[in-house]
RNA sequence: GCGGACGUGGCGAAACCGGUAGACGCAGCAGACUUAAAAUCUGCUUCCUUAAAAGGGAGUGUGGGUUCGAGUCCCGCCGUCCGCACCA
């Protein structure tokens, strides 16, 4: 009997090994393409290989795991794969901090982190693995980029960098702190060089009417896309050059249009335009400052400081005349040109028109460098008159024309339309829609990334590479420095041959943005050992992912670019599908706490919150805390996010160690729901180890009489049909928490409950009674199938310890015995004018004239209502009964 | 600054469709077992009032509103967190 194998402790490294051992003699988790059956692809994001897994990977992978385990056990064919997204920055700093190179200290990353994963037992289909620094994958990067390059998809126009003057390199937004470069500690300078883009923006309505039909993904996640996609309808509209302009840019042999275009959503107010404001970066900034040594020092100053939007946006707003003017398209007014560094190149034309009655920004603009205020529209519920010297929110709303010439008297929606058309008689403006969506820009002057397959020949110019030629390998031997892309300087790799002339030429030194190789890996997985095409046959079984989970941090950038490129592959015929992920699990982070030291010159001083004793108030708050070390007072700083900056991350490993993988998975599955951030504590690892060693208990001493009886539904007492009754509410439970909540917390606990009614149920029961055994054999092999996905191998363990041949992992998942779940009496609360007064019991399905009888019977209600009239009574069947009075 | 979310006991949380606020767990307290400790088991544990119990009252960041009934819906405010395009 398997239960004579079972010893009464639980060693959690032994079982962990003996189940891992069958899954891989098995081959359990090999997904096979199988037609006849209905396939589910479960996909957590994959890692970046940083060295080690942190507490977010075991996390994410965990919530994939028990989702993929449970639909497996639901009967369908399971794909959960696991991959590498390879490339990307943090290898080049170990290589500038060890002089190691990147490819080796990725690949060792990998080989480390692979064994972690493996030993958290996850259910991942490792024959599919690949990192995206194989060129077995990157090699059909370069070979999408060239379909979409001759698609025109991708194209190459200049774009703004961050430029380190003293290292000569450009700089991640990450490598720059407050504007200066995090190495040499110089002022950093938007530089503008030629970049490739891929055109996005001709997806933009695409993507944004698509998230309308992702009825799987989280609302607050299609609400951000959407945002960030931020369609708007407006008119565009061309402020023509004044003749002090026309000379300037003529004597410059500038470019000419002739006129400053700007876009705006607020043309009703165009009479209100008493300035224009370009960028720093606008063509005609450069050429005004070149004559005006202020202006110049000014457009310098804004070329400083840091690419970030959110820098740019929370910076203070500063602003030069140019002395430049414009003509007003309608009055033909001049109007002054200015330079702000508030004004984004990137985003519409490089130049706003500024109205600051009726828009906050220029507003203050004005009345800090004295710009006149002129009210065009007024408020229709009449909330003003004119616009005063403090900003009202009603400012900037619709209203009705005044001072507008002929548009005076129509309404903000009417003007609008009026103002185009006039516009557009005049050949100076029309109706058109501007997206916030930017085209991608995908060129990093960087070493560790998929190179761009481009050579450039003095005679032919910029030439692709050949598909035969693919892939352009990167050379894996290079240390980057710190001093710009290691490609540049080694000759093995620049020095090449034209394919279309056949003369010696250059090749291409910028590589890939990393999240071009993370836009299609999913695709990838189902067919990684094809050597033919990106993808085969093999993407439509599997595709689209059923269920995709990541962090939140990704709601936006990876998520819409994936729905990008998954469009583009199937403009290219590649694919059919248009969506690549059918439902999204956006999980929250992990936190810990945060302890540090100020000195009084420098930086904090982390301390890791293992190295620290805390302190606490009266009240039980955490106020401070001691260093273990120096037995000196530390600072606290509240939760944030485990971090290698913050020093507050905690290792896995040392948690897989001391409680087995089982109990990290447990943790991490209840101490909050997957979408909620989650707190680090200690004892509560200990305590999710604790029911672990209860649940064995609670088996071994079961088994320890031997085999249990059949059950014997017909013939058991009203305490053992209660047991029944409450394993199978707490399967039910379990049921939809895991499929249609994915609230694991919630199905742990109801499996907790199901052990604690056990444990009193098994109080009063006299040895030998045979039915309470065949009733608890049942409560135990729910609790342990129903515990399965989460912790599966203590499962793996007890399955057999219960008395069954066969491995938990193949089992079914078990349906709940409706009958076991009827209940003959149930009871109903009874509220006096919503507040809860008393408890009656009546039997299920009572009318409502018994249910609210039985409540003006009760003496707790009845002293509520004493001497009052009850004048309506509220029933909910089985539930409640309000009398008011 | 813009966009999104969140706010419930000493702590993590639960309350799924507007119907018993605090399930489950941590910490704490008391007891059992033990020479002792650890481990384990049992019980208690939102606050106020009361010697205690019974009973009553208050209570889901904050101020309003809708409703027979609001943690849940609506409006305002305060606070915290995430993203902002070259970190992944």
């Amino acid at each position: 009997m398997y239960s004579c194998l079972m010893q009464e402790r639980y060693d959690a490294a032994a079982v962990e090994r003996a189940a891992q051992d069958y899954w891989e003699r098995h081959d359990s988790f090999a997904a096979r393409e199988d037609a006849g059956r209905e396939k589910y692809y479960c996909l957590s994001m994959f890692p970046y290989p940083s060295g080690r897994l942190h507490m977010g990977h075991v996390r994410n992978y965990t919530i994939g795991d028990v989702v993929a385990r449970f639909m497996r056990m639901q009967g369908r064919n399971v794909l959960q794969p696991m991959g590498w997204d390879a490339f990307g920055l943090p290898a080049e700093n170990a290589a500038i901090a060890n002089g190691v190179p990147p490819a080796a200290w990725t690949r060792d990353n990998i080989a480390y982190m692979r064994r972690q994963l493996r030993a958290l037992g996850f259910a991942i289909d490792w024959r599919r693995e690949f990192a995206t620094c194989d060129a077995d994958y990157y090699r059909w990067n370069q070979w999408l980029f060239l379909r979409m390059r001759e698609r025109g998809i991708a194209y190459k126009k200049t774009g703004v960098v961050n430029w380190d003057p003293v290292d000569r390199t450009v700089l991640a937004n990450e490598q720059v702190i407050d504007g200066r470069g995090w190495r040499t500690g110089a002022l950093i300078e938007k530089r503008e060089i030629p970049m490739y883009y891929l055109r996005i923006t001709a997806y933009a309505e695409e993507l944004l009417a698509a998230l309308d039909e992702l009825p799987g993904w989280p609302e607050r996640v299609r609400v951000m896309q959407a945002n960030w996609i931020g369609r708007s309808e407006g008119v565009e509209l061309s402020f023509p050059y004044e003749a002090d302009t026309r000379a300037l840019l003529a004597a410059r042999a500038a470019d000419e249009q002739g006129a400053l275009k700007v876009f705006t959503t607020r043309a009703d107010t165009l009479f209100g335009v008493t300035f224009v404001a370009i960028s720093a970066e606008h063509p005609l900034a450069s050429a005004a400052a070149a004559r005006d040594p202020r202006l110049a020092a000014f457009v310098d100053a804004c070329r400083r400081g840091s690419t970030m939007e959110a820098d740019v946006a929370a910076a203070q707003k500063h602003g030069m005349a140019t002395g430049l003017h414009a003509r007003h398209p309608l009055t033909g007014a001049p109007i002054e040109i200015w330079v702000a560094n508030y004004v984004l190149m990137a985003y519409g034309e490089g130049a706003v028109m500024g109205v600051p009655a009726h828009d906050e920004r220029d507003f203050e603009f004005a009345q800090r460098h004295g710009i006149a205020i002129r009210t065009v529209v007024k408020s229709a519920g009449g909330a003003y008159e004119r616009v005063g010297d403090q900003w009202q929110r009603e400012y900037a709303e619709d209203g009705v024309l005044v001072e507008s010439g002929e548009f005076t008297g129509l309404s903000s929606r009417a003007a609008i339309d009026a103002i185009a058309a006039a516009l557009q008689r005049r050949g100076l403006g029309c109706k058109r829609v501007q997206w916030r969506l930017r085209d991608w820009g995908i060129s990093r002057q960087r070493y560790w990334g998929c190179p761009i397959p481009l050579i450039h020949c003095e005679q032919c110019g910029e030439v692709p590479v050949p598909d035969d030629q693919l892939p352009v390998r990167l050379p894996e031997d290079l240390v980057p420095d710190g001093s710009g892309n290691p490609l540049a300087r080694s000759a093995g790799f620049i020095h090449c041959q034209c394919p279309t002339c056949g003369r010696p030429a250059r090749r291409e030194t910028d590589t890939m943005d990393t999240f071009v190789d993370s836009s299609w890996y999913f695709l990838r997985f189902a067919c990684a050992d094809q050597s033919h095409s990106p993808v085969d046959e093999r993407a439509h079984y599997w595709l689209p992912v059923d269920q995709y989970i990541g962090g939140i941090e990704h709601a936006i950038l990876h998520l819409l670019y994936s729905r990008f490129w998954t469009r583009a592959m199937r403009d290219l015929g590649l694919v059919t599908l248009s969506e690549p992920f059918a439902n999204l699990l956006t999980q929250g982070m992990v936190l810990n706490h945060v302890y540090y030291r100020a000195p009084a010159e420098g930086r904090r001083q982390y301390l890791n919150p293992a190295e620290v004793e805390p302190q606490f108030d009266a009240a039980g708050v955490r106020v401070g805390a001691v260093s273990l070390i120096d037995r000196q007072p530390v600072e606290y700083g509240g939760l944030g996010t485990m971090s290698k900056s913050k020093n507050n991350g905690v290792d896995p490993q040392t948690l897989v160690e001391r409680y087995g993988a089982d109990t990290a998975r447990l943790f991490m599955m209840f101490a909050a729901p997957p979408e909620q951030s989650l707190e680090w504590s200690d004892e509560a690892v200990q305590g999710q180890h604790r029911f672990l060693r209860r649940l064995w208990k609670a088996v071994f001493d079961h088994v320890a009489a031997g085999p249990a009886p059949p059950l014997d539904v017909a013939s058991l007492s009203s305490r053992e049909r209660e047991l029944r009754r409450q394993a199978h509410q707490a399967l039910a439970k379990v049921t939809a928490d895991i499929a249609r909540r994915r609230t694991f917390n919630t199905a742990i606990a109801a499996v907790m409950e199901l052990l604690n009614a056990v444990g009193h149920f098994q109080a009063g029961v006299q040895d030998g009674d045979v039915n309470a055994r065949a009733v608890r054999q049942e409560a135990l092999q729910i609790a342990v199938l129903a515990l399965s996905p989460i912790v599966p191998h203590i499962c793996h363990s007890l399955w057999h310890a219960l008395g069954h041949g066969g491995a938990v992992i193949d089992e079914r998942w078990p349906e709940p015995d409706s009958a076991a779940l009827s209940q003959a009496m149930v009871e109903l609360i009874v509220q006096v004018n919503g507040k809860l007064r008393g408890r009656v019991r009546l039997p299920a399905n009572a009318t409502r004239q018994q249910a609210v009888d039985a409540a003006l019977a009760e003496p707790a209600v009845q002293r509520f209502i004493a001497g009052k009239q009850v004048g309506k009574a509220i029933h909910v069947p089985d539930k409640l009964v309000n009398l008011v009075v």
